[in-house]
DNA sequence: GCGTATCCATACGCACCCGTATGGACAATA
DNA sequence: TATTGTCCATACGGGTGCGTATGGATACGC
């Protein structure tokens, strides 16, 4: 974005990059086809630069991958504290943190992320602090809502599969669809 | 396996392979890592034969992938259909399925299937089609169960969604703790 | 205006993997 | 033994993406 000029207009600054430019965009091409669409060339070619102003950024693609994901750790963990803000009574709350994980931006990232980190032990202990993390904010809430510890961290791990299956599945429905059976499983464990 | 030969003994048949034997080697390369573990030359090297049997069998790596997405698809179904033979009550059919889906060989397959075949329409229609199959089973189930066909439908797809988000789960958690959590959210979903 | 720092373009070597071309090893049949 | 069919080894060409080396361009301090 900013000021997009042609690669040889007089007018200025033909797009520098930062960091973080190169993460998004690198954030954008795992969303759309998983990890092995994130090569350098091709995030180049998408920013409108050359791989040079990636070698000066980064060390190496590894090194790349490595911030990538913990781009992605810290963008996950901003939407859940971003639901920290919602108030009302607990239900309420489980019901509209639950909304924003079906409508959330980051919609249909998961599977690329878990394909890849899956095996790797270092990364897929990251992956691992995000669940644990985005599930005691879940907990949290069952606990609020009046259930004891353990039975609120059954109920919210409940949901917190659900949603995660959720992304999954590519049926086609719509979100309406997808709302009401995700309300469906939340009065479930809202339950007895 | 079969008459694992060293390459040149006098033995006997230094290990001839099958379409088959190449498609299985396929999926546990993507079990273990991803598409873009399955290479050609990889392979090979892990059958302990060259790629001149992999072109001798299969036209390009375009459609051999397009055969392992095949192959795991039946595979997938036949694990549900082998679950058809399960006698009983519906409930404890209905347990009995989803424990075969925690413990099946297939596990932790999902992640790099869907992540593979998400944006490619094309391969999307194959697991859609699997999902469709696996669903349409719990939800005959919920109906034996003896409830009505809406009904059935959405606490199949909670149950199905459930049972697939924990794929995704890296949380280091035994067996029996998974088995434990999906009895509660199966109680929950034959309740009201 | 000169030096310095920041950021990027260009060009190159290199490794890897795909696909093909060709011939050889082995089995089965006659 | 000759023949045919099946399956694989070897060698090669070519494309693609990674990393590096080097210099150019712009902004900023003085």
């Amino acid at each position: 974005m900013s000021t997009r000029g042609s690669k040889q207009a007089k007018a200025a600054m033909p797009d520098r990059q930062s960091r973080e430019s190169w993460l998004q965009a690198a954030l954008q091409a795992l969303a759309k086809g998983g990890i092995d669409q994130v090569r350098v060339e091709w995030l180049a070619r998408d920013l409108g630069v050359t791989k040079g102003s990636f070698y000066w950024h980064f060390k190496d693609r590894d090194q790349f991958l490595e911030a990538l994901l913990d781009y992605w750790a810290e963008q996950s963990t901003q939407t859940v504290i971003r639901n920290r803000s919602y108030p009302d009574d607990p239900p309420a709350r489980i019901r509209a943190v639950a909304e924003d994980i079906v409508r959330r931006d980051l919609a249909g990232m998961d599977p690329h992320i878990r394909s890849w980190t899956q095996y790797d032990p270092r990364r897929a202990k990251v992956v691992a602090s995000v669940d644990k993390l985005r599930f005691g904010f879940l907990r949290d809430l069952f606990v609020a809502a009046g259930y004891p510890a353990d039975e609120a961290a059954l109920r919210a791990q409940c949901l917190y599969r659900y949603a995660l299956g959720e992304q999954f599945i590519l049926a086609r429905e719509s979100k309406a669809q997808r709302l009401r059976r995700m309300h469906t499983q939340i009065d479930l464990l809202l339950g007895p």
